[in-house]
DNA sequence: CTTCTCCTGTAAAGTAACTTACGTTTAAAT
DNA sequence: ATTTAAACGTAAGTTACTTTACAGGAGAAG
């Protein structure tokens, strides 16, 4: 799960990094606004954890940047103790929670995963194609017979890729890439056989074989 | 929709209140437990919801007020994570669901759309769901073939979490969350073992594994 | 105060579900 | 016809959940 973490203080922002990344996130680091603002804006982050007191910037300013690109990742703003002015504010610009100095990292741990959960909760969207319908939220696909089947964290996964691109073909790496990351990439044909058992739900018909390129979900279902 | 919300932390306070807002509800806020009272007394709210840590008095004070008089719009009460008694209090004082922190607002949006239809109905302090009932005062769970089972109070909470939205799949975690604090949280197989003790109870089938998401209240039992 | 009981949480073994690997068969393309 | 990619079936591996039994602790009863 990848973080970004905003912070001048450098030994404060090592010490937490080191901490976030023993409970498994990957953390990026900061110590400047200008920064803050390029990565939130071109990385793709779960989350961001953002002190307000910056050398080259207010913090505020980072998150109101974020907020109109398309940096749509939840964030908690660090602020200094009983300074609620700055709570408020921050709310107002987007912020998803808040944290007063000095606090316990374990407060910090609980309060960011609830936030990504909440985050995660917040994309409430259904991805419809032809008779199909993915529920993001229950991990679940409903067909236009009225019939529902749960997926397994896999299936799910695949799914979606192809579902929310009808039509067009993704070759069998493109969707390895989506599935596993580079340290844990099992036999390619693992692919084929998802595609199998997808099939078996959705019917053969329903997704293509392009042989030698790949696979595609027929938007005209 | 009106809505009285009760919280004295500003921050919790304005965030709540437009997310609430931009779920349908006229939100009017207040941080003191007098405040809450009178308005509570003399205004028409569709509900309430009311956290327990006010600067100038006990919330459960302010229930047993607003009860007193002849306010009788639903109240969910917010309550530190972990802290029983005050829910057990809260319920015994006229409140009709309780939450505790920190909650996802979707959480808190679901049960609060819960006790105004509820409410609507009318006011009834035990939770149906399916073939079952589970009676907040005296701790107990009733099934239609007339048998009435008492609960532990860890079977309690965890039951009346999961029959407070049937068909919704709370994780573990979430389960944890609602009913432990960070301090003394055990080991995460006790959500299992509690779920195992409830299945005896109310029979397999009724309580649904999602392998890898969670679990869920069947409606349809 | 001591004993007993029941609730709670832990640990470890058992099982089911999901994932991956692999060998074989089938089908497509040149 | 030959080569190559995909499909299939099965079995092994892995992870998540279930089940069970028990130890410690709090509160009730004696």
């Amino acid at each position: 799960m990848r973080l970004l973490l905003v912070e001048d203080d450098r030994l404060l922002a090592e010490g937490l990094a080191s901490q976030l990344e023993k409970v498994g996130f990957s953390v990026d680091v900061t110590r400047t606004a200008k920064e803050a603002i390029i990565l939130g804006e071109q990385e793709d982050y779960k989350a961001g954890v953002l002190d307000l007191g910056l050398p080259d910037g207010n913090g505020l300013d980072v998150l109101r940047r974020w907020r109109k690109s398309n940096a749509i990742f939840p964030v908690l703003i660090l602020t200094a103790r009983g300074d609620w002015q700055d709570k408020v504010n921050g709310l107002k610009a987007g912020a998803d929670d808040y944290l007063a100095k000095p606090f316990q990292t374990e407060e910090l741990i609980a309060r960011l995963n609830a936030i990504v959960r909440r985050s995660e909760g917040r994309v409430q969207s259904s991805l419809k194609a032809g008779r199909f319908e993915l529920d993001e939220n229950r991990q679940c696909l409903r067909i236009d017979d009225g019939t529902e089947h749960s997926l397994t964290g896999t299936e799910f996964r695949l799914l979606r890729c192809l579902m929310g691109r009808p039509g067009y073909i993704f070759s069998k790496e493109q969707l390895m890439e989506q599935l596993y990351n580079l340290n844990e990439a099992p036999n390619e044909n693992i692919i084929e056989a998802y595609i199998r058992r997808l099939r078996k739900l959705v019917g053969p018909e329903t997704i293509t074989t392009r042989r030698g390129q790949g696979y595609l979900f027929n938007d005209a279902a």
